[in-house]
DNA sequence: GTGCAGAATGAAAACGGTTTCAGTTGCAGC
DNA sequence: GCTGCAACTGAAACCGTTTTCATTCTGCAC
């Protein structure tokens, strides 16, 4: 139907020198309808419109950035859309940035370090004016890469040196801790932990510190069969349980470092017949939404995700607009109790 | 630090014309180092190469496109990346484009009419080499302009001829008159609806459309009361169901047009004491992971999101490619029978 | 010594806009 | 009638690449 059969020249995708001559104008005039209308003339600016409008006419964003040397547009790369977690800040960042007019280009890296740069590279080509990235982690020759493009970019989800560049995020230490506590405060000595793989997962590593951190503080005894790094998923988080359910010494109590691997647990827990809170506590990490939605409810942390997109997008245009670095910010995070931490059984 | 300060000419983001100067050749190799590096003698290569890393040379991704006249972008348009299930379409979406070299803009509608038709514009000034966009229901103007800029685009979620262009979908109304039959196979004759907004969404009308027809092929007398049009939200459809519960004839199953509002409804059953499905019955839409975390776990029609994204992004570049629309294609969905549905109870 | 193929390279013309700078009007004021 | 100014318009340079076409250089066959 459209294919490039002889249609007349009129009905192809219109140049704005073509606007220009069929509205018997200079080349200038168009761009300046399109830009500054005040300038032209009520007659011709009528003139122009109407065939702008007639051929259906969009401007080159391509030739438009090569001369105003802004693309308007800004990356984001995430590790993946599907948890829902990384969701949220992706859309609080589109908002910000559709608002002000730029487009968002998006790379899932997929936690693959390699593939990260790879994206940021590709990113790069594409003249964003900005890059918002998640975590940390990545190799210092990327940011010098970034340095040298001239690139703004905001770090999320960690907070850390490794990049002279603002980050907008919560501590992920402080936050394991926080859960961390919490479980302490009830009595349990005998606790689980459930994360990302640390390799190749900043903030995973980070929750493990604190939880190490703060067995180490209590007094508690590190035992690697209490530990497991595992894909965010809800069936490793469900295995994960039912390893440590079935083995000598089942914990009291588990800090799973995301929701979904500790609904996974929860839900293992429930299936085993064992009473949550009663027989075992968990807490979770993140806070979403389907946390409100078990029986019982999730305890948890909440991180503020939303806030965290929107700061860093409100950042990076900042930083695009003033030519000057903002600094970092640090959100706090918030620690739900809901139903299933409760008090450490009595042995 | 990286401020406009006089940093040495060096130091800055670098442009061929520069890493040509530098190393001594003419553009044009250096173009050819980039593009046909078997045209350049070795020599010549290296030294060129040489140059590119250390000024971190990455091509100008604008020029590229405006010679060659691809952007190697294409443009995604959702209502949400909120809910899990765009997610899934978007993350293969994402994937297949990425595989193929292609970045992805991002837009997100918030079902907004009106803010849809902006974000195609702005995608079309990118001049994305194609457009992804979700559900019907469009404006013929906006199918014009797609027309007249010549741009692929494939819908996806909708099977429609409103365009004439190829769509990636399951049959939403097939779909709605399977969830129904289940209930009414199970002898359900008082059956609500809980649904999105059929005014701002077309998906949510066709579900409901099939809900209707079901109800009058099977002779049952439509109630208004028993149909809620919220937006999917947990709590919207908790509330949904709390007004059915309370009202003067609750139903003995319910319909809910996707799993989130299914999840409320669900927990607002359970919450007030009622057994599922002993008492009610809910089948939702979507199949969500989420579904399969919950006690029971949810019935629901599962939609193949992830293939219909993976297979609307090869679509989409394939008529990218050979400039030759493609076909339209039609999913399965899926009864996903769980633990929310059962025999109607004798009244 | 000459001719010639082939390899390597460079000069310059696009691509589609924005912007600067220089006209060209029309008209008020003298 | 002339000047000056404001309002409007156009010509041309430029942004950073790719690509075509021409040129130079080498080595080899005759």
């Amino acid at each position: 139907m459209s294919g490039p059969r002889g249609e007349s020249a009129s009905q192809r995708r219109a140049t704005m020198r073509e606007i220009a001559e069929e509205a018997g104008v200079s080349l200038a005039t168009v761009s300046r309808v399109l830009n500054q209308p005040d300038l032209v003339a009520r007659a011709t600016l009528e003139a122009v419109e109407a065939v702008i409008k007639r051929r259906h006419f969009v401007s080159h964003g391509a030739a438009m950035s090569m001369v105003s040397n802004r693309s308007m547009t800004i990356g984001l790369i995430i590790p993946t859309i599907t948890n829902s977690i990384y969701a949220s800040s992706t859309q609080a960042i589109q908002n910000v940035a559709q608002q002000a007019g730029y487009t968002v280009l998006l790379g899932v890296s997929d936690f693959d370090g390699r593939s990260e740069e790879k994206l940021i590279r590709q990113l790069l080509g594409r003249r964003v004016d900005g890059l918002i990235l998640t975590g940390g982690g990545r190799s210092a020759d990327i940011y010098e890469m970034l340095r040298h493009n001239d690139v703004p970019h905001v770090l999320t989800w960690k907070l850390t040196d490794e990049a002279a560049c603002p980050c907008v995020s919560f501590d992920n230490y402080r936050a394991g801790e926080i859960a961390m506590q919490h479980l302490l405060d009830l009595g349990h000595r005998r606790i689980g932990l459930v994360c990302g793989r640390s390799a190749v997962n900043d903030r995973a590593r980070e929750r493990r510190r604190a939880y190490e951190d703060a067995l180490r503080r209590a007094g508690i005894a590190f035992d690697p069969d209490l530990v497991f790094e595992r894909d965010f998923d809800f069936i490793e988080g469900r295995a994960a349980m039912h390893h440590m359910l079935n083995g000598t010494e089942p914990p009291s109590a588990v800090f799973c470092a995301n929701d979904i691997q500790a609904i996974g647990a929860l839900t293992e827990c429930l299936d085993a017949g064992l009473r949550v809170p009663g027989d075992i506590s968990i807490i979770g990490f993140d806070d979403l939404p389907v946390t409100q939605y078990m029986r019982p409810q999730l305890t948890t942390v909440r991180v503020p995700a939303k806030r965290m997109g929107h700061l860093a997008a409100k950042k990076l245009l900042e930083w695009i607009a003033t030519r000057q670095a903002p600094g970092s910010a640090e959100l706090p995070v918030e620690l739900i109790v809901r139903g299933t931490t409760g008090v450490a059984p009595q042995r």
